[in-house]
DNA sequence: CATATATAGTTTAAGCTTAAAAGAAAATAT
DNA sequence: ATATTTTCTTTTAAGCTTAAACTATATATG
């Protein structure tokens, strides 16, 4: 069996668990930090950061709730309480299709736009300080790895 | 400077913040398979299979509420309401430590204790499938990357 | 045309999460 | 002894998230 024992086996189980933990306890730890930070220096939270990044890819800045939704992967739920609270705070606006009313088109305000860019420079700066202890010579690999990992996660179901 | 000119530098730094992007999006698909799965498998959530492995984890089974707090990096408020719901579940225990009337214990429950036990075989092998298309030769390098990274976030200020 | 089916989005109920305020008990200072 | 401070935990209020049920509109089919 190619130099593999069943205690090597074993091991090699072990050890994707292992790497999740740690992974899991890493991201959550920044997400944690990101969100914390953003709260204390903009008007945004890091989940109504998201959606307003969402928006600004968009070419043209007008999205619908079902693609906003597939863009976050979240649920339809979940954007339509987003949505609602960006519009009252003013960062975004929303209106019916009239070729499709029930379809609805989002896209930002002006003051959106601004806290948006205030918003994209700070989040740029700080991740560049929590992945700052990633050897910069590891960096491609791993977004090589993670393109990949995250390909072969939509192919499994739930 | 060492063949690095200032472009170069400028697509280093958007690199972090590409690499981050991507791992969030594998982490957070891979929380949500799981979470569904353990809804659906065990009268489990992930948050509550969390509080389980944290308390099984401890020599003795005895565990306070910050030590709770601490192991599984959320706040105090949190670790009262997942053990509020643990207890309705029938799965832990509290009681108010006769030494210093401030500080309760939780343990398992020895229903608690069956119901874990299953999960975290399921679990097990759920994350072996999820993490499967990441080739053995790269797992040790991870981990030892994110064990790293895990420790230099942990002397960053949120 | 009328009815059935599909699609887009919202509402509801429940759980997870936090920060801030508050309560209770213990430790410390005066 | 009493007052102050510290520590451990809970409560409260708010936001994020989902699944399931529901509403409204559009499309297909008889």
């Amino acid at each position: 069996m190619s130099g593999m024992n069943e205690k090597s086996m074993t091991d090699g189980d072990q050890k994707q668990l292992k790497l999740w933990v740690r992974m899991l306890a890493s991201s959550t730890r920044v997400v944690q930090i990101l969100n914390k930070r953003m709260k204390e220096y903009t008007p945004l939270t890091l989940a109504k950061f998201d959606v307003l990044v969402a928006i600004d890819r968009t070419p043209g800045g007008v999205i619908t709730m079902s693609e906003l939704s597939r863009m976050l992967l979240v649920s339809n739920a979940n954007t339509t309480g987003m949505v609602s609270r960006l519009m009252k705070d003013g960062f975004v606006e929303k209106w019916a299709l009239p070729t499709d009313r029930r379809v609805y088109s989002v896209a930002m305000t002006s003051e959106g736009r601004k806290v948006l860019k205030h918003a994209i420079a700070i989040h740029k700066g700080w991740v560049d300080e929590l992945l700052g202890s990633i050897g910069t010579d590891k960096i491609d690999g791993l977004i090589e790895l993670f393109s990949g990992f995250k390909k072969d996660l939509s192919e499994i179901e739930a």
